[in-house]
DNA sequence: CAGTGGTCTAGACCACCTT
DNA sequence: AGGTGGTCTAGACCACTGC
């Protein structure tokens, strides 16, 4: 195996070519790379040349190393890094998964919006999901989420859906999430979603609106949260 | 100069020992730091060495490289970095910082809560700063932010207050803002605040509460902005 | 024990900036 | 031309893992 000739870093092409095995699923999920000497050696540079390449994957979670035993494709839907993308917690710090409970599910055509923000053709085919998330038996948030059919083949035809959805896509549908785009605004509770979050009509809830973007740059997902804030919060840390 | 000898790694070391110089305020923002060949011979060790503590702080947004000319602190109110911790931005997606007003200033002594989130003692001195931020001469956010007396002595008494605080704390108090942490709730504007945010008494705005964490890790302020996010929304992108 | 990643070094050459 | 950071290499030794 060689790389291509371009006037990139050779660094960045060994970047380039292990991401694309990612991309295209020859690299799995919990799965070991072969050692740093040994793609040194399959792609004719320095193993400290592909250490640089694969410490940039790291830092952007796409492999984790254990030393003594090699580097491995991320598995985001282990225990560590199952809170990377959910963000509401209790006040006291605690950070708890809710559950959730489908409400309906529905294939249809999809609106402009949507075609906007999923970057669809017109009238194209998309499932939309409904669930409610419970903490401690209490409604927290109600969530429509997006996805297109093309994407997700026949999604809404499985039997039961897990609560973390992420985790599905990464292991049927071969798509692995690796950031997400949030716009937060506070709005008054929509009066059809007010009664499953248990509050009055009128009452103050944050609209959470996410796009996941999957590791080959497309946005495969878009979902509209409303959340009770009043023992869950959104926590951010930004450095 | 030579380093402490611990069983910390070489690197780790020189990063320590350079990120206690910023935190003692030896190093000034935009000064340039000696060259790497320069600190390898200063500290003993390889360049190599000296290179990986730098390209650390450099991840950490504490220094910044310069081809050519030289690594360089972080200046933080530079365009470039100024908003590193303002997420609001209009939903089309142009990011404004809005102008700011201050409507009350106060020296008292903290409460019980304040005391707790910024760590201090029982009745510490702090200033309450209250002010209005408009986007376009329509008000948008109403923030109350309360600031130790200690970490900014006198800052009650200085002329006029800059629209960022933080170039501020930098540039006066020598404080370098190198973290937040915020939580957000949806709330009912409370009665005080909507005639500021010219709302009607009932709207729902997004409380965000702050907390800025100084170089050295304290907790130097905290804040609450209410904000109506009719035009202007909380945008977060997480990798 | 062998194999892996983690650290550290020394030296080479390149790209960029200033003078 | 001389100095800076950026890339790349080759080799050494250490720390951790599993057999």
């Amino acid at each position: 195996m060689s790389l291509s000739p371009n006037f990139q870093p050779l660094y960045k092409q060994v970047y380039d070519y292990m991401t694309a095995k990612l991309v295209r699923g020859e690299l799995k999920p919990s799965e070991a790379l072969p050692s740093e000497q040994a793609l040194a050696a399959e792609l004719n540079v320095s193993q400290g040349t592909v250490r640089k390449a694969l410490d940039l994957m790291v830092s952007e979670n796409l492999l984790e190393r254990r030393q003594g035993k090699g580097t491995f494709v991320s598995e985001f839907t282990q225990e560590s890094s199952l809170f990377r993308f959910f963000h509401f917690r209790e006040p006291n710090g605690s950070h708890l998964i809710p559950d959730s409970k489908i409400i309906s599910i529905k294939r249809r055509a999809c609106t402009k919006a949507e075609a906007k923000h999923l970057s669809l053709q017109a009238k194209e085919k998309i499932v939309e999901l409904r669930r409610v998330r419970t903490l401690k038996n209490k409604p927290v948030i109600v969530e429509k989420i997006i996805q297109p059919l093309s994407v997700f083949p026949d999604i809404d035809k499985m039997d039961d859906l897990p609560n973390s959805l992420y985790t599905l896509y990464q292991e049927k549908f071969a798509i692995s999430i690796v950031e997400v785009r949030e716009e937060l605004r506070a709005v008054t509770v929509p009066s059809d979603y007010a009664s499953y979050l248990e509050i009055d009509a009128g009452a103050a809830v944050l609209l959470v609106e996410r796009a996941s973007v999957n590791i080959d740059g497309r946005i495969v997902e878009w979902s509209e949260a409303f959340c009770k804030t009043e023992d869950f919060v959104y926590s951010v840390n930004l450095r």
